[in-house]
DNA sequence: AGCACGCCGACT
DNA sequence: GTCGGCGTGCTC
């Protein structure tokens, strides 16, 4: 009998896998992929999951160690899923063992033995509907159709406008699901936005509903895993993690507002949850459904490429009319703190006529700088090198990127200036609340934005608060484009329509569209039509105007011509090695020497760009630099990663750093 | 990443 | 004479 080998994937940083002897006894059976066992590791122990049973080794026999014990009588992750991580692994070039444990809940990682819990049935009801579906529009129900019909996997792009109808087209694909006896997993991009959906699908269907999210107890979180695993929950909701979900008959993956960076992992395991639902289809052999009424521009390409198929929802037939558009030049426009005369105009009207108004500013706090008058002198924060962020009625500065707070000065700290003339410069939302409470003292004014939304239950409160008519202003950050309905709101101001947008990342103007966009789509839902005003500085922006002349799609279109003019993504692959350290020198150190390595690689067409230091050099104490690589084929790139990334991992340098890898980068900050 | 081993300064 | 600093190496 041929002496077994097991692959193991060991919770641990290394990139590599471990292999292990059968445990003594009549175990061998059990060490089937998927099953969690305990074995011994370095000093201790630790819980791994069997990847593989091999003949052999590449490690001496005598050196392997043995499975201690077989935690799991039956996988705990399908064959299908295990084959995801792998890819996962090999694509993000990220350890198996952490990737494995994305896909666990903490309990089953450390090892608990998932008992039988008593399953509460179900009050059985008679059908799958617990509501009558309202009638499809034709585009909808070619939607419906066209994934219907899919045998196998497909991907599909559904984009449709705020009020379209896509949710509507995910319920109908559901329940066709549910129908065949499988799972739809759907995907959304905040936890903010799962109980909106969650109501939608309990109201339509009398079937258990998983949902998944970071907010979660580690109890409730793993009942709701073994609901989707067991194939109990026939839809199963949840937000980027959710995506490595087992589920036990795959039948549908959704993925909505396919376009949010919340999709994108932004520490330690950097993957695309969009991304690897599109791979998870393809192994489960299930149609993926990407939905947005502003799809990334990675998602149009593959339209254009033949390989997703596009499903248009044109706006639909019952709204009065599209958004009455304004572009104010602010250059030339006066305006009152952040607020433009005619928007305050605007606003005077739309109260008289007892509707709802939402203000949109991407920059919390009061004001992002607190400056002295007589020398200058501005609050910066002694770990980054940012300015600190005036908040709370001008009584206290915050880093926003390190959340470094501290009184605010009231007297010039510079030596030999001690001036008492300090004052705030630039608005926030706390400042813009303040204008317009003040502008307007009849109407009630709220402000949603983290430092608002931060404890439990007060997002939900300011929600209900602008549903029942006590907010007839709402102040807010992106949070309130997304997703949220209000349909008594009839104007929309945008404040700061172009901020980034000729910053550093070349994501800047597709972030600037997706938000007018989305915010676009929050005025006007109901019977009124929806007016929007829309502040820029640089109103003669070439993309900026076509967006609002000839809307998303002619935007996208030039955009993504854009891309390719300069070779970016998608018409070329990036990634982006990052590097941090309390040592001043230590990461340009660092990616120097990788970057050496990677030029002794040989693999050829791979562009080497930097090191630089980071956009923001210095972060919560540590200085910060990059080295980006770019490729035209996915395939190079991949290539030269595999090659470089041991020499990496064993340069003496790597021990002083912070390093990570990032394939695909959102951001370049 | 942890965690140990190993070789040089301030304490009982 | 020891406790402990973090540089270096290893984890099947």
């Amino acid at each position: 009998m041929p002496t077994l080998v097991v692959q193991i994937a060991v919770p641990s940083p290394l990139r590599r896998s471990f292999d292990y002897l059968p445990p003594r006894g009549g175990e061998a059976a059990q060490l089937v992929p998927g099953c969690r066992v305990r074995v011994p590791f370095g000093r201790g122990q630790t819980v791994g999951v069997v990847l593989v049973v091999a003949s052999q080794s590449r490690i001496a026999q005598t050196r392997l160690k043995r499975v201690l014990e077989v935690l799991d009588t039956e996988p705990l992750l399908p064959e299908e899923l295990l084959s995801l991580l792998d890819w996962a692994s090999a694509y993000y070039h990220h350890p198996i063992g952490e990737v494995v444990a994305a896909a666990l809940p903490a309990a089953l990682r450390q090892g608990r033995v998932p008992r039988a819990r008593a399953v509460t049935a179900a009050p059985p009801a008679t059908g799958l509907l617990t509501e009558t579906p309202p009638t499809l529009h034709p585009p909808q129900a070619e939607a419906v159709q066209a994934v219907a019909a899919a045998s196998g996997f497909q991907a599909f792009l559904l984009e449709g406008v705020t009020g379209s109808g896509k949710t509507e087209v995910y319920l109908r694909l559901i329940e066709r699901v549910i129908a065949a006896g499988k799972q739809a997993l759907v995907l959304v991009p905040e936890i903010a936005l799962t109980p909106q959906l969650m109501e939608r699908f309990t109201q339509r269907f009398s079937v258990p509903v998983a949902l998944l999210h970071s907010g979660l107890s580690e109890g409730e979180r793993l009942h709701a895993w073994r609901a989707a695993r067991s194939g109990q929950a026939p839809i199963v909701i949840g937000t980027r993690s959710a995506v490595f979900t087992p589920l036990a008959h795959p039948g549908l993956i959704v993925v909505d507002e396919e376009h949010d960076l919340s999709f994108k992992q932004q520490d330690g395991f950097r993957y695309h949850a969009r991304d690897v639902a599109i791979m998870r289809a393809q192994r489960a052999a299930v149609p993926v459904l990407l939905g947005s009424a502003t799809p990334s521009l990675e998602s149009l390409y593959n339209v254009r490429a033949g390989r997703y198929r596009h499903l248009l929802l044109p706006e639909r037939a019952g709204r009065a009319t599209a958004p009455r558009i304004t572009v104010l030049d602010m250059r030339s426009t006066p305006a009152e703190g952040r607020v433009s005369r005619p928007l305050l105009v605007q606003m005077a009207a739309t109260l008289k006529r007892s509707e709802q108004i939402l203000v949109f500013l991407n920059r919390r706090g009061y004001a992002p700088t607190l400056i002295c008058n007589a020398c200058h002198w501005v609050a910066t924060c002694e770990r980054c090198d940012t300015r600190m962020v005036l908040s709370q009625r001008a009584q206290r500065l915050t880093c926003h990127h390190c959340g470094a707070r501290r009184a605010a000065d009231v007297v010039c700290p510079a030596p030999a200036c001690g001036s008492t003339a300090l004052y705030a410069l630039g608005h926030g939302t706390e400042r813009v609340e303040e204008t317009l409470a003040r502008h307007f003292p009849e109407a009630a004014v709220a402000r949603m934005d983290r430092d608002t939304t931060r404890a439990k239950g007060a997002l939900h409160a300011l929600i209900e608060d602008v549903h029942a008519g006590r907010s007839q202003i709402l102040v807010g950050t992106q949070m309130l484009a997304k997703g949220h309905h209000f349909p008594k709101v009839t104007l929309v101001g945008i404040l700061d329509a172009d901020q980034g947008l000729y910053g550093v990342d070349f994501r800047a103007p597709e972030r600037m569209a997706q938000l007018i966009v989305q915010v676009m789509g929050r005025a006007g839902r109901g019977d009124a039509s929806g007016e929007v005003v829309i502040q820029t500085h640089h109103p003669e922006h070439p993309l900026l105007h076509l967006l609002l002349a000839r809307g998303y799609g002619a935007f996208a279109e030039a955009a993504l011509a854009e891309r390719a003019e300069a070779s970016l993504p998608p018409y070329s692959a990036l990634a982006l090695l990052r590097a941090e350290a309390v040592d001043a020198h230590a990461p340009q150190a660092f990616l120097e020497a990788a970057r050496a390595i990677a030029e002794e690689a040989g693999v050829a067409g791979v562009q080497l760009l930097g090191p630089v230091s980071a956009p923001m050099e210095r972060r919560a104490g540590r200085t910060r630099a990059q080295l980006l690589l770019q490729a035209p084929r996915r395939a190079t790139l991949h290539r030269l990663l595999e090659r470089c990334l041991p020499h990496w991992e064993g340069l003496k340098l790597a021990r002083r750093v912070r390093w990570s890898l990032d394939v695909d980068p959102m951001e370049m900050a």
